[in-house]
RNA sequence: GCCAACGUAGCUCAAUCGGCAGAGCAGCGCAUUCGUAAUGCGCAGGUUGUCGGUUCGAGUCCGACCGUUGGCUCCA
């Protein structure tokens, strides 16, 4: 009689099963989740196959599609079956990795021929055979040394690679699934055959282990669901991204453009775009005169003697457009502000009583960007920032992060963004001397931090070793109407360049101190930001930021001029109106107003003229009635007030 | 920068095997004066990204360059 061993269930139900019994022949006697829905267990913490037997006490949690885990484990096993497909077809082809992502999964192959478009169908045939066949994922335990052997065997160079150079245990589990085997910690579905609808959807160029030095390996993504219409919903989701891009927008709604014979991520603003960012910086530049900042203006340009003592001649040359000479000096084209803020605090002597200094500029910078990173708005060579920069004591640090984190919640809740996800960059405690500045003046700095945090209340995420060599970081990323995280305010402690240039304040004791700076953004820049609210809004900007608030269409010539009067009065309230009396029908001009994603059309004909009255059509809505003039205004302006 | 794909009218896209560069929309002109998502007719619009090569003949084949897209890497 075998020992028996008790397991606790997700509902609490304790059960008792013969020592060795496997995970899915208690989860499937439970009967709570249907059996077939389960792809692995979790016992103890831990993910285990379902075939994995349990030897003691422990808790045991199925694991399926609806769990983060459990699409994991469902898009690697995908990722087997894409290399299992791969290796069939193109025999040659050695493995790198193959991980799941957070939409689906991708593996990397060496292949001597790079893959086609033509390749993917084929590959994607042959998966979709390999789950017809419905093979088990059959786990194996083995010593490393015999999975270098086999490795080697079967001249799986990267294989061996990381068996050699980056897998520390001794024991190793490999993952057969027919002729398949594949180095891998798991754990799997139990067969191929669990992977209902699965894609193939783009190939790439990467660099084995992410490195420019060593060999390019040929990368192919895909996705896998558990029925048909769940890819479908995945690529419809996918079109609507396609739908919302800024940069098939940008043309649409004639936003900005990026002209070739001006140069490659260079952005123009046109009209209708510029007009949203003067909105926004108007918006923004009140927001920061009403919190105690002041504004300021710098040169584009500063001798390359500036940065080599700012330190970015060191650490950030090769981001730099190289020199302009003239009169035998070198000037460079300046990629960030910091250091004419700091020129300009340096300018007097300053007292702890002028602190802290909160010095705001909407500065134009260059950056030199490897051509294969530009993308529309969201990455370009020239961009302005919504820069600050704070000169204060190390007493005041704490409440004035604390002010940046108000002033980002209340930015981005305006435009829109109601969830972010939070991130503290902190040193590597285990490698003090990879940064500048004393361990007291750090501590100090993260404790502010944190502080500010959470007297702000806010759940973050601590990430040891992540920041920068200067000082550490807050960064937050907020999400879009899609749920897609964009890089949102940072703010930056900085212990490099007042060092570097000396910056200091006199002390009541009458000493010279060091400042403390923080760098800040809140927007990011003016062209990743508007790129990114384009998407969000997919065009249809609420009133308050929409280029054009309202056209007025009069149906026939008659109403012309009644309606360039009410063009006229809406414009005296500052409102952004076209009257559009082209010789075209009512239908074609609100067609034309809607695709604009214009939010009001005001439709004026015999009766509006009669009446004295505007129909208006809400964006999107249709026809929402007559009313005076006078009560549209109302409404609109309310509507803009509200940033709605 | 690297890997791959792509580049035809302002935009979206055709053009069979290498054989006269085409359509819709936008633009312009004329007619129409119309009630909530496209009125009709006409006109004009091109060094097929650039440069070079192969060929009797190149949008099409080859090479280089420029740019775009998706990735790698990086970042506001």
């Amino acid at each position: 009689m075998a020992d028996l061993i008790r397991i606790t269930l997700l509902d609490g139900r304790e059960v008792e099963y013969p020592k060795g019994t496997m995970a899915w022949e208690v989860l499937k006697d439970w009967g709570k989740v249907p059996f077939g829905d389960i792809l692995a267990a979790r016992v103890d913490g831990r993910l285990v196959d379902l075939s994995s037997p349990l030897m003691e006490d422990t808790s045991l949690e199925p694991l399926t599609f609806e769990d983060l885990e459990g699409k994991e484990i469902y898009w690697h096993s995908s990722a087997h079956i894409l290399a299992q497909a791969v290796q069939q077809l193109f025999p040659k082809a050695k493995l790198g990795i193959g991980p799941a992502i957070r939409e689906g999964f991708y593996y990397d192959f060496d292949v001597p021929e790079p893959f086609s478009e033509e390749d993917l169908g084929r590959i994607e045939e042959r998966m979709r055979e390999i789950i017809r066949q419905d093979l088990p994922f059959i786990r194996e335990e083995v010593p490393r040394s015999e999975a270098i052997r086999l490795m080697s065997e079967r001249k799986e160079r990267y294989k061996v690679e990381l068996l050699e150079e980056d897998i520390e245990e001794e024991t190793v589990s490999l993952y057969r699934q027919g002729e398949f085997v594949d180095l891998c910690r798991g754990p799997h579905v139990p067969s191929t055959g669990y992977i209902k609808a699965v894609k193939l959807l783009s190939v790439a160029g990467a660099y084995w282990k992410g490195e420019e030095r060593k060999p390019m390996l040929q990368r192919v993504y895909g996705i896998s669901f558990p029925s048909q219409e769940e890819l479908e919903e995945f690529l419809r989701r996918r079109e609507e991204i396609e739908r919302r891009d800024h940069r098939r927008l940008g043309r649409q709604l004639d936003l900005f453009s990026i002209q070739e014979e001006g140069g490659p991520g260079l952005v123009y603003w046109h009209p209708k775009g510029a007009r949203i960012r003067t909105i926004i910086e108007d918006f923004w530049r009140r927001e920061h005169y009403r919190r105690g900042y002041e504004l300021v203006y710098t040169p584009h340009i500063a001798k390359v003697e500036l940065w080599e003592r700012s330190g970015h001649m060191a650490w950030f040359k090769e981001s730099m457009f190289p020199p302009i000479e003239v009169e035998d000096q070198g000037y460079l084209l300046k990629p960030m502000n910091c250091p004419f803020h700091i020129l300009m605090y340096k300018s007097k002597t300053r007292s702890y009583r002028d602190l802290p200094i909160r010095w705001a500029e909407l500065g134009t910078v260059y950056r030199y960007e490897r051509s294969g990173v530009l993308q529309g708005m969201l990455r370009v060579r020239g961009f302005t920032q919504d820069d600050a920069h704070i000169f204060c004591r190390p007493d005041q640090l704490e409440d004035e992060i604390l002010g940046v984190l108000d002033l980002a919640e209340f930015m981005l809740t305006t435009f829109g963004y109601t969830d972010y996800e939070v991130e503290l960059s902190v040193r590597d405690p285990e490698a003090k001397e990879r940064y500048i500045g004393d361990d007291a003046v750090w501590e100090q700095a993260e404790e502010a931090l944190i502080r500010a945090l959470e007297q702000k209340g806010w759940s973050y995420s601590r990430r040891e070793g992540e920041a920068k060599f200067y000082g550490p970081a807050i960064d937050i990323k907020m999400l879009d109407a899609l749920g897609r995280g964009w890089q949102g305010p940072t703010i930056q402690v900085d212990f490099n360049e007042p060092e570097r240039f000396d910056v200091t304040y006199i002390g009541e004791d009458g000493q010279e101190h060091r400042v403390v700076m923080v760098h800040r953004t809140v927007l990011g820049s003016m062209e990743r930001f508007v790129g990114g609210l384009i998407e969000h809004y997919g065009g249809a900007f609420p009133a308050w930021l929409a280029p054009i608030q309202v056209v007025v269409i009069p149906i026939t010539d008659a109403q012309a001029s009644y309606a360039h009067k009410i063009g006229r009065r809406l414009l005296e309230e500052d409102f952004r109106v076209e009257v559009d009396d082209r010789n075209e029908r009512v239908g074609y001009k609100i067609r034309e107003a809607e695709l604009q994603k214009v939010p009001y059309m005001l439709v004026v004909g015999e009766r509006e003229v009669t009446e004295g009255t505007v129909s208006v059509r809400k964006r999107g809505e249709g026809d929402i009635g007559r009313m005076s003039p006078e009560e549209f205004v109302d409404r609109l302006q309310e509507e803009v007030e509200a940033r709605v």
